[in-house]
DNA sequence: TCCAATTCGTTCGTCTGACTAACGTTTGAC
DNA sequence: GTCAAACGTTAGTCAGACGAACGAATTGGA
């Protein structure tokens, strides 16, 4: 047997038994967002991989068709992936000819990323797909709590993405 | 319904949105999600770090005292954490004398995996801790925000979860 | 005008987390 | 008694987040 120290374990369940009830894993936001996340990621992740995509390849040519030709800086503040990341992802979306990266020469620092075409149509086979993956995620929602949850998760994002 | 915020959507309307409104990048939920959930992943690793903790620790813990002394494989289906990395969950549990890992005398295949008086006053430290996170993570949100933000994900995460 | 600080693209490397494969031991079903 | 399955474990893959540093180009200030 446990030899001696009787200690008294009526701090521990004082707060938690009654006062939090059963369940607080399965009620903490932080977790139920990251499973919720790690889920759509995954079948996001799927999904694009039947077109040979990844995930970032979206979010860089939606950025392009939606702000034009830019620079690897812009396109990286735009789309959260970090400077070092994005070297590799352009690569990927060079090779498939869906974007062309040449020197600014207007500031020979720069390289302009360019949606080219393919990569304009490319785009919308995305979209596409996407919509999937969104309809299986979202599948036990309304319509309404489809908008009520991007209004907030929206909020969220916006208000800690604020200091770049 | 949307009740409240007269002008909600106003983004769509400066491109020439033949396929689809502008912005859709920053209104797709599972980027949302996937931001949303990186930056409440950070804030809790960072401060479940200034007690030398990980996220796991919490789930397996608090999984412990919901439902007894089990094994890792109760365990792992309970918390969703993989066999495989649940391994070395237990062992930096056991390291600190959070739990006790022991045969199951009853079947020798199992471990039973026991929540220790120290392990059960660590989680009620955890527990004040995320209850901080979570207050940073969902500062934008109202109490009744916070609770249908909380609502809509649970729906989510059950849905995808019943096949085990 | 020249120098210092900054920006940009890039390379390299670290760290974590999700996930698979395989294997020996143990158990239960047949 | 045999065989399939469950269990814990080891090893390894893969992607993503993130930091450090560096050369080339640019900008701003003395």
């Amino acid at each position: 047997m446990v030899g001696g120290t009787p200690h008294d374990v009526s701090v521990a369940t004082a707060l938690s038994d009654k006062t939090m009830g059963a369940g607080r894993l399965r009620r903490l936001p932080t977790r139920l967002l990251s499973l919720a996340a790690i889920d759509s990621d995954r079948r996001v992740n799927e999904k694009l991989a039947t077109v040979d995509a990844r995930r970032w390849h979206y979010a860089v040519l939606a950025t392009l068709e939606e702000f034009g030709p830019q620079s690897q800086a812009e396109l990286s503040s735009r789309t959260g992936i970090y400077r070092s990341d994005l070297v590799t992802v352009i690569n990927e979306l060079v090779d498939r000819s869906l974007v062309e990266r040449a020197p600014d020469s207007t500031d020979r620092r720069r390289n302009l990323v360019t949606l080219t075409a393919p990569g304009r149509r490319h785009l919308v086979k995305l979209d596409a797909l996407l919509a999937e993956v969104e309809n299986e995620v979202l599948a036990p929602l309304s319509p309404a709590q489809r908008e009520q949850l991007t209004r907030l998760l929206t909020v969220l994002v916006d208000h800690h993405s604020r200091q770049m």
